[in-house]
DNA sequence: TCCGTTACGTCAGCCTTATTGACATATCTC
DNA sequence: GAGATATGTCAATAAGGCTGACGTAACGGA
């Protein structure tokens, strides 16, 4: 497709052709991530927060009643990390936490309605850049990236993420 | 789609139905990404390298002879981040720095051989995470998404990604 | 030739987000 | 009652970003 490296021909690649056209999905994933992050960070400042107040108030706003060691394996961090944003999300009303009913280890994570408005209010700024893409590019593309994004994730993790887009909600009562 | 937030009605959404039908893309894109960056990270900690210093190594290989301001357009971070990874590139023998011939005022950024072989590697990494995704989801996807990937970069730059993934290559000399 | 602008480097201090390791507590399960 | 589990927390550290200020070299026009 392009020249680039045409003058430095790669010295152990096992297939230079296909590790190139890799290039731009690698480079279209970074810049459209980059831009696609940028838009709450200019609202999360205002709060006092960052993208992982961010992450933390969208997956519980999402899938209210989340158990601590749920987030912990959606978001791939250490639970000291997730525990200080959280713990500032839970001081500033935007997240309340209640003991599980089941088993009360646990403590079950739920969106105030703070916490919702604001969730929303990010979500529909990113859901607005999204459909600014969609009318460039249509609705059959959005789907296929869909699959495509889909296929790229972790192959043991497929499931977990497909229950959670597809399949989310209230889970756990009180 | 799904029944999440059933019970807690959106408080200040535009259109609930249209915020909630982008929440795919938006974990979807989180999700992947999330997988997307874990790959190269391994094989960095072994050079005491992070993202960062993977991120500016990959653009110095696409595009040798870069400018640094070329570079912190790209980035979107400033100078002073960009300096330290870039200097522990340089000093560590994986990036070298020439001044540019029409404007001496330029540092052009040329990887050396042991550079592109770490680009390559890492690039090859995250080759095989999408060769493996396309094997499951095809190659018209992969196209797709490349267009909706492309259309969710802001509109003001989507010229300059254009030309930096699609026409890249040597561009300034010695 | 002088002067303003540009490209880049650097010092200093700070913030957010992540890490590891260790330890405490409450609760479940057997 | 004992061990495993879910969570909370203290402490130290690192990576990667930021702002602000200042310096130097080179370009470019008046």
């Amino acid at each position: 497709m392009s020249g680039a490296l045409a003058e430095a021909p790669p010295a152990a690649a096992t297939d230079p052709a296909e590790t190139q056209s890799c290039f731009d999905v690698i480079e279209l994933l970074f810049f459209a991530y980059r831009d696609f992050v940028s838009d709450p960070d200019r609202i999360l400042t205002d709060y006092g927060f960052g993208r992982a107040h961010h992450r933390v108030l969208h997956f519980v706003n999402r899938q209210p009643g989340l158990t601590i060691a749920e987030l912990l394996d959606i978001l791939r961090i250490t639970k000291q990390s997730l525990n200080r944003v959280l713990k500032e999300l839970v001081e500033k009303g935007f997240v309340e936490q209640r003991t599980g009913v089941q088993d009360r280890r646990q403590r079950l994570l739920f969106p105030t309605v703070k916490g919702r408005d604001l969730a929303l209010a990010l979500s529909r700024m990113q859901g607005e850049r999204i459909r600014r893409a969609i009318d460039r590019c249509g609705e059959d593309d959005r789907q296929a990236a869909l699959r495509f994004l889909f296929a790229m994730i972790d192959e043991n993790d497929r499931d977990h993420v497909a229950r959670l887009v597809y399949g989310a909600g209230e889970r756990k009562g009180q």
